[in-house]
DNA sequence: AATAAAACCTACTAAATCGGTAGGTTTTAT
DNA sequence: ATAAAACCTACCGATTTAGTAGGTTTTATT
């Protein structure tokens, strides 16, 4: 139960640029050097968040990456599950396929799981790049 | 961030006992019939909360194992983090050995997961398995 | 005494995941 | 023309995970 260091790179990253004027451009170098971050890992970090709409980017010399939203509208649950997906212990670990997973017939213990998952994803998803900052 | 299938395994297989008789001896092989779970691999988990004194084994013919403890005094928190380890995502994935990790020094981000972990926590200590009958 | 049912124990393995690296290509300011 | 940057895809080694295999020991029952 530990988020995987992509997600948690990433969150630093955004952090890093959340700390930048809204307009300047920077360098994925740049981030992963002042973040120690390893730079290509990084660099894939950053074409999921540019997908995912979190960055913009801009090519060439002098180019560099910015925010694409601001720091009030990136809320860090969003951020996390792009890498990680779910955010609690809802989806079952064991292999059951066609029946309904044994986990499923216990529904207190999965109503338990549920509550967990609510209440994490709520606190992360009311929890903006901007509180980091 | 999910159980991993040991402690699923672990909490419907001590769930299912704690419905039973507190002294009725029941054989690892009824259990994981009863619960879906592959017997052999019970076993070993069955291995595990014995060691960790959540069972009571009785070996040769008619043997079993039965609960040690009374349902009431059983946390589900300490069965996961038997497993499982951890509960909440504090430990940074990023392999960092003799620097302090990058995260570390994002104060706000690291406070923001200790409260995940403490509220997590506190919530699975809070269930026991007698909550779970 | 023989059998069978059970716990006990250790080693192994196949697959998935994870953290990261490698090695290019394309774009663009200088 | 150069260099700096983003872009993209493939790969790789280590670890973890989920489970299997194959025994041994113990003990109630017959």
């Amino acid at each position: 139960m530990k988020l995987t260091a992509r997600s948690e790179y990433a969150l630093l990253a955004l952090i890093y640029l959340g700390r930048q004027p809204a307009d300047l451009l920077v360098s994925a170098e740049t981030v992963a050097i002042a973040q120690g971050i390893p730079p290509k890992f990084l660099e894939q970090i950053f074409l999921s968040l540019r997908r995912a709409k979190y960055l913009r980017s801009t090519k060439g010399h002098r180019g560099g990456y910015q925010l694409a939203r601001r720091p009030t509208e990136i809320n860090l649950a969003e951020v996390v599950r792009l890498f990680d997906g779910a955010l609690a212990p809802t989806e079952s670990a064991s292999r059951h396929f066609y029946e309904p997973t044994p986990i499923e017939k216990e529904e207190k213990l999965l109503d338990l799981f549920k509550d967990i998952r609510d209440w994490v994803s709520a606190r992360m998803e009311a929890t903006t790049l901007a509180d980091m900052l």
